[in-house]
DNA sequence: TTGATATCATTTGCATACGAATGAATTTCC
DNA sequence: GGAAATTCATTCGTATGCAAATGATATCAA
């Protein structure tokens, strides 16, 4: 009888507050952002399996020089999606390996101009390879169809 | 004609070599880890226009706490995927703010163990609803069903 | 033309993130 | 029981990542 009475107060309850989601538990490891940041990590960890001598940001930083060309250091950075303080401090790191070369722009004294050296286009053309290698085993737990749905669904969420 | 010749050797040679993805070209914007990247990216952004005063790593550490009651640092970092060295400056963070204490294990003189305060868990509690918001706003870009497909696919990649 | 804006780069400060080395305490195994 | 291996925590060094402040240069607009 008791317990009875109490259950059903308590669902009357649940029933008045279900405008929330209502639970009082809240479950981290199923939130987007804390699996998104293990995801991130795990692809960090392949990626200095395959590539021990460059970091993430920095391979960005060549794969992006190789395509467009000598650029400045801002433009560069929005390129990559890193705000100008992060870029100058991988530009300055690859300028320290001989991988890329500075320059001042001619008609825009503001704009640091940066360029693959021949070192560092040599660097990323034997590394692309290798970032391919990176990409499929990032993706290896999923299927192909599962990959193919994921990289678009990112590709919206990012 | 010399044309054609070369045309048709280059044909031979790409067939040659075609077990390779053969591509000369590499598209950074299109690979998973670049995307995973700038996603996490966005989502960190999203969480600090809701929860200024806290950081994810910080917020999940309370809210894993709350999950789990006391616990000891190494085991908390686990947890929420903190290496030692990590969890150790988000607790010590977090402690200097109040809303955690630390204590010593009795039994295993080796574990330094960690708790919420009373404001740690009022902190935490009344986060929790906007946490909430947030998870929503980062998924804002998918429908409800692609949203599903693809915290599916998250997680077996994570 | 000049005053207000905007852009580019740098610096500082803070917060992850992790490898590597170290030391203390515990557990395992012979 | 005791040596070896493991676990827990700390520290150091390096590398993002971003907000905010600053200074130099360039552009826009009144």
């Amino acid at each position: 009888m008791g317990r009875a009475a109490v259950s059903a107060e308590d669902n009357l309850l649940k029933l008045v507050e279900a405008e929330e989601p209502d639970e009082n538990d809240y479950r981290l490891q199923e939130q987007v952002g804390f699996i998104l940041r293990k995801a991130h990590q795990r692809h960090v960890s392949i990626f200095a399996a395959h590539i021990a001598d460059l970091t993430p940001p920095q391979f960005a930083a060549l794969a992006k020089l190789r395509d467009v060309g000598e650029t400045w250091q801002n433009q560069l950075g929005s390129l990559i999606a890193m705000d100008a303080a992060t870029v100058k401090g991988v530009i300055d790191r690859l300028k320290a390996r001989g991988f890329v070369e500075l320059s001042k722009h001619e008609v825009d004294k503001r704009r640091l101009l940066v360029n693959l050296t021949a070192e560092g286009r040599d660097a990323i053309e034997r590394l692309i390879p290798l970032a391919r290698e990176i990409t499929q085993e990032t993706l290896a737990p999923l299927s192909a169809k599962e990959a193919a749905i994921f990289m678009k669904l990112l590709a919206k969420l990012a």
